[in-house]
DNA sequence: CTGTTAGCGCCTTCAG
DNA sequence: CTGAAGGCGCTAACAG
């Protein structure tokens, strides 16, 4: 491996000249640079990050700290990580994984110098891992919207205007009793925000508009599916409309209100929240409020470039919903 | 942050020792060893991975490169990932998360010594990145079964045997007309191994068992099942068993099935080939040969680690398959 | 069993 | 606009 000095060597400049001509961080006239990227290109030279790190104390490495969980939805965890890596590289960074039962993985990586700040995902009401984020000195973002940030930087889907969007919508289409079906019980049970806030804004929605409404958790299986359903259109007034917050029971759905003799818009019409491609696999494309989890992951890493590059304040990001209208929605028949 | 230095002024000992302490590369007595401990918890002393990294020549970072494709199946992934990291921290290592789409994701972190090692998953029959990998003097361990290993490192279950294995099973209930459903067309078209080879044992055994074969490719959405279904039933000799190897559908199949007046096992068996908890999840459970994601996460790791730390000889492993019978296949009736 | 010391490769201040 | 040189924190000979 060749270093920067043999760099130097070969450009016949000192080694300070190489590293200001990588980093830019003085002006180098435009002779010196050539000789220099010749040499570097000649001698394949890459820099060694330790060395740079130990010079430096920055890695250039985001940790991201991500649930693998049997009750989260992977494929919307799958398009946050694939937002978060994307936009690393853009700011040159690279991404550590740890996950969540790693338990003491914020101390060490931290501890360490082996990231540079953290993006935490699936962050619980009162997650446990705040207090211990807050007295970092590295650059911490929640994926999520606890009770209390304690000064960290958060960002999020406003899942509680989700479901109001979701359910003004649906009231503007004149339906009257709406039944929910959301998070699965563990979700809800641990306080995963995404899952407390979406079902909280749904039944304040409703009450404000004097909607009848029905909010289940349910497992994304067909049983548990059939459960709630069963339980839904057995009451007084079944619901005409449901809002869905669970991907997985989307492929489900369909056929499941068919079993019970149930149509698409025309009996009921279904609003998703989830993200877009999910909404649009459907033969059926879905109304959806989507949740942009591609987006979320981008703007989570700019927070933590922001808060290391310069002293940008701590800010809490919440994303206003936008609700399409598709194939299965319609108005109350 | 305390340093090396800190600790050994405070223990009254120097630097060496406390690297030793540490290191346990050489015997330290009793006594020394618990001055030094303390004084590295009083002063809550962590060593920066980049001075070490500069030193020793090792990041402890492995690079994982995963697919964050549309056709390959997100649940399996993060088993894989699961298995990974949980057996990375084992040996003391972290995971450092490359896109499969990151390009020259292999030379930065490698040639930047970011990693120790790489491991790379979803692995296509003629892989464009083996031949870089081979020439790294980084060791690599390729999660799949190409064509030409050239010399690198691979672990995977063994598909073929895997098909053979569900052949076998359904062939001793006295089917003769099987059905194959397999991973989405794209899958195909780009030789990801796993797709390839499953459907290839498909082949391979029905033939040599004299039995009528029908593979297929599919999307994981209702609509392409009910288009796979629709051309099996339709023909002469419709098919009394299927083997699926496509999670996705794994929750669409019963119903499918339903809708075309056919019963599971009563009117066909099915064996699917996929992860444990997929195959259990459903309320009948399905007879299936499972795909031990996390295990071979664990292996591909623990292969790293042998040519990172002994000599020990590259190698080629293919986990062997196992059925496990559960509620979806009977004999032909 | 322990200490001394020379790097590891890069960054950055200070001189020029 | 460029060079020289100290130091970042740790490892691993080498020396005792």
């Amino acid at each position: 491996m060749a270093t920067m000095n043999d760099v130097a060597k070969a450009a016949g400049v000192s080694t300070s000249t190489v590293s200001y001509v990588l980093s830019g961080k003085r002006t180098i006239s435009q002779e010196t640079r050539e000789q220099v990227l010749a040499a570097i290109r000649k001698l394949d030279y890459s820099p060694h990050s330790g060395a740079r790190s130990l010079a430096s104390s920055r890695s250039n490495v985001l940790g991201l700290m991500v649930p693998l969980r049997a009750d989260v939805n992977v494929s919307v965890i799958m398009q946050f990580v694939a937002g978060v890596v994307t936009t690393a590289r853009d700011y040159n960074q690279d991404v550590l994984l740890l996950t969540q039962d790693d338990t003491d993985g914020i101390h060490r990586v931290t501890s360490q110098s082996i990231v540079d700040g953290l993006l935490m995902m699936d962050i619980e009401a009162r997650d446990p891992r705040i207090p211990q984020l807050a007295k970092l000195r590295k650059p911490a973002v929640l994926i999520g919207f606890p009770d209390d940030p304690q000064g960290l930087s958060c960002v999020d889907l406003d899942f509680a205007a989700a479901s109001r969007t979701a359910v003004r919508h649906l009231s503007e289409l004149g339906h009257r009793s709406i039944g929910f079906i959301g998070s699965p019980q563990a979700s809800l049970e641990r306080h995963a925000t995404y899952a407390d806030r979406a079902r909280k804004g749904f039944e304040d929605a409703c009450q404000a508009a004097g909607i009848a409404a029905d909010p289940r958790a349910c497992e994304p299986t067909s049983a548990a599916l059939a459960d709630a359903l069963d339980a839904m259109f057995s009451r007084q007034e079944p619901p005409t409309a449901l809002v869905v917050h669970n991907e997985g029971l989307l492929p489900l759905l369909r056929e499941a209100l068919a079993l019970r003799g149930l149509q698409i818009p025309k009996d009921v019409s279904v609003v998703a929240i989830a993200p877009e491609d999910a909404a649009m696999a459907a033969a059926q494309p879905w109304t959806a409020v989507s949740i942009p989890a591609h987006d979320i992951g981008r703007a989570a890493v700019e927070m933590v470039m922001d808060r290391l590059n310069s002293d940008k304040p701590v800010e809490i990001r919440l994303i206003v919903p936008s609700l399409v209208q598709r194939e299965t929605s319609a108005a109350r028949s």
